[in-house]
DNA sequence: CGATCGTTTCGGCCGGGGCCGAAGTGTCCG
DNA sequence: CGGACACTTCGGCCCCGGCCGAAACGATCG
């Protein structure tokens, strides 16, 4: 009857990290994929500097989060695909948000549901209708879980992207992500990143100011129904 | 510049739910699937009854357990598969547990290393084993995430397991879950429960004690050579 | 009914850890 | 070089929350 695992303290010094109000902000707003500076992060916590120095050290130790020392700077992005991945699905679980309380966060907000990334994928109305056409053409099949078909692997090297020499590392090539706003899942992996950075090298959307809401420009609205019978104007506010 | 997402206390206050070792003992226990008196957990956590209740409260109420009431007892058990999932790839991306400090915790640790259930699914060395064969035999698809084949299918079908009755939910099919002994991949999902239930059905494993450590039987040791090739003796300890 | 047992509620103790400001370190720039 | 800047370290404050024991509650069983 005795314990074989001891696994109980890790978990729980592990989960600790993701516990507190100021590191999980910091973790969310790196979902964005982009490295921020301590005190970039600081500012968008209103916590001090020194509380926020701490607070990294122990997200990096904790392997969350990755650093690299720039000169007196010193940036830190989330350490991985899988730990974004994680954050994410944490962040599913959790209960729901809040109502937004002021006009500007309401819009915000609502840009974000529409289009938006999660950290290098494409998420909101966008993203699950990326993945339902994909799925309805027999790009990507999801009766077994998600995987992209002979099909799919088609349609992106005629869009010019490579997938075979993705095939490095052990990231899988499609798998699915829990949408926040949608509760629906959307195209993540090897290639929704794959598509992601083609959707904005081409210049089919563009960010929003610094935030991770996106804009889908003419072109984009054209590419998304030409290739994939999108149709844009349909994801407008509900 | 506001904030969107007000999700940081969200995520914060659901993973304050595993960062405390009593309830994260409590989680980890439950991954075997069954439902657990409350007065059991606390034993095993080695902590007052009033005590586990306020856990147990917490847990159910941010939606990690199902709680069911009979009588004098309250039975819990993980709110569902996502939570299993969700928790294990937690415990997957802690930090390694210390090595075993007694001659009995070290031989109960390698018979889990060996064979166990991880919550509905067969993990350990026999279950990535279990997987490999899957994989290499065509049955199931690994490179654009797992997916059963239709060859897969079949061999379900043939075993006398009906997936496509199974269809209900949202559960996928197959699904990939990281083992940590192994830091392998297994097969989860529909199809890893339906395998698993097999099994024990079948007679091919019998749990060990009350624990989640598995011993393949005669039969199943002939039923995996023979239908995957698996040998078992090959799992013993390294 | 009374006894017992599993569980719950409450009050109180105590430690861990998040917070800040002040002072220190290293980097960049004029 | 000297000042500005980004970050870190340290000391101290304070509160959150995990813990227990005592007592209450409700189900079960003689």
């Amino acid at each position: 009857m005795s314990q074989p695992q001891s696994r109980g303290p890790q978990l729980a010094r592990f989960a600790a990290l993701l516990a507190d109000e100021t590191r999980a902000s910091f973790c969310l707003a790196l979902l964005d994929g982009r490295a921020w500076t301590a005190g970039e992060l600081a500012r968008l916590a209103g916590v001090a500097p020194s509380t926020t120095s701490e607070h990294l050290s122990r997200l990096v130790e904790g392997g969350l989060l990755a650093e690299e020392r720039q000169g007196r700077h010193r940036y830190v992005r989330l350490a991985g695909p899988q730990i974004a991945q994680l954050i994410e699905d944490l962040s599913g679980h959790a209960a729901p948000p809040p109502a937004p309380r002021t006009l500007g966060a309401a819009s915000a907000g609502a840009a974000m549901a529409r289009a938006r990334t999660c950290y290098d994928h494409l998420a909101g109305r966008l993203g699950t209708a990326i993945t339902d056409a994909l799925l309805e053409r027999g790009l990507l099949q999801g009766a077994t879980g998600f995987s992209l078909t002979d099909a799919g692997l088609v349609w992106f090297r005629d869009l010019g992207v490579d997938l075979s020499s993705a095939r490095r590392g052990r990231r899988p090539m499609a798998r699915s992500c829990l949408d926040w706003t949608e509760r629906r899942p959307h195209l993540a992996g090897v290639a929704g990143a794959a598509l992601c950075r083609h959707a904005l090298d081409a210049g089919w959307c563009v960010r929003i100011g610094s935030q991770r809401a996106l804009r889908v420009s003419e072109d984009g609205q054209r590419a998304l129904r030409d290739l994939l019978g999108v149709r844009v104007a349909d994801l407008r506010d509900l």
